[in-house]
DNA sequence: ACGCCCGCCTGTAAGC
DNA sequence: TGCTTACAGGCGGGCG
């Protein structure tokens, strides 16, 4: 579900929420959500410590703790962050519950059960997590230098969809913004970074840094199903502004062609043959 | 080394 | 209406 812009969301939702507050009480179900390590020692090493800040990275939520853990969180498909009161009712798939020192709650629900908590620190992280410590650029924590965007581009050789969702080129590009993205670049999916003239390049790049940041701007896309919500419960406004993703058989907004579904890699993916070269 | 497909799960919607 | 099947925003592992 939750791709770069939804994380984004998230994550300056708990900054507002979390920063400078104490977990008194730490609550596991079952046994998917903490399964890097037990459940005892997640509880343990979590209970007590103060959250000092909120980072994201790519569609990681990196919470530094005053005790010098970092806990992350991954959503994966069906994740949610949801701020609540313990007498609020418990959702069904609640699979951890954080009980502030100051009354609130923050609960992790997630009914595909994908998503997922750890605790790790700063200095084994990269033992530890792998996949996080090789994470590419993140267009919206630094801009990503052309030079260096252009560089790493003609150094694929994946056709551009499947290298748009590769985590280590863009961290947090997922199948609905890389199908926004090639739309507003006007590139076909199966092209390949080395086919793209220079210009076309340019386009590629201002697309992402576009995109990204007006669906941020709106808090995220929540589609029909409402499985992306914000720690208030709230949907994101982006989904009304999508020009190709889940826009099957209606016109292309550019040039009235229609938009067709296509599986890629065994996603599907929403393009116009028009006016996608 | 790389690309592709599966599996992990549950819920929902489409199809018969 | 009810049963079955396909599919869903992610990602790692195993396969050829």
């Amino acid at each position: 579900m939750p791709e770069l812009p939804e994380v984004e969301t998230i994550r300056r939702g708990l900054e507002r929420e979390a920063v400078g507050k104490r977990f008194k009480s730490v609550e596991v179900h079952g046994t998917r959500t903490v399964r890097r390590q037990s459940k005892k020692e997640f509880i343990e090493r979590l209970t007590g410590a103060k959250v000092k800040s909120v980072k994201r990275r790519g569609k990681y939520l990196l919470i530094d703790l005053d005790s010098s853990d970092l806990l992350v969180i991954h959503l994966r498909m069906s994740g949610q962050l949801r701020k609540a009161v313990p007498k609020d009712p418990v959702e069904k798939h609640t699979h951890v519950v954080l009980t502030f020192t100051q009354g609130g709650q923050l609960r992790f629900v997630d009914p595909r059960t994908f998503g997922e908590m750890f605790l790790t620190r700063p200095d084994v992280m990269a033992d530890e997590v792998p996949e996080l410590a090789e994470l590419g650029m993140d267009p919206v924590i630094d801009p990503i230098p052309w030079v260096k965007f252009g560089t790493e581009l003609v150094r694929r050789t994946t056709k551009l969809k499947q290298l748009l969702m590769d985590q280590s080129f863009i961290a947090g590009i997922g199948n609905i913004y890389s199908d926004e993205i090639l739309w507003e670049a006007g590139l076909r999916h199966d092209r390949t970074p080395r086919s793209l003239s220079n210009m076309e390049m340019r386009r590629l790049h201002r697309a992402i840094v576009e995109i990204l940041h007006e669906a941020v701007k709106y808090r995220g896309s929540t589609l029909a199903d409402r499985q992306y919500v914000d720690l208030a419960g709230k949907p994101g406004d982006f989904a009304q502004f999508h020009q190709a993703y889940d826009r099957e058989g209606k016109p292309c907004r550019r040039c009235r062609s229609v938009i067709v579904r296509e599986k890629v890699a065994g996603r599907s993916s929403f393009y116009c043959p028009n006016c996608q070269i």
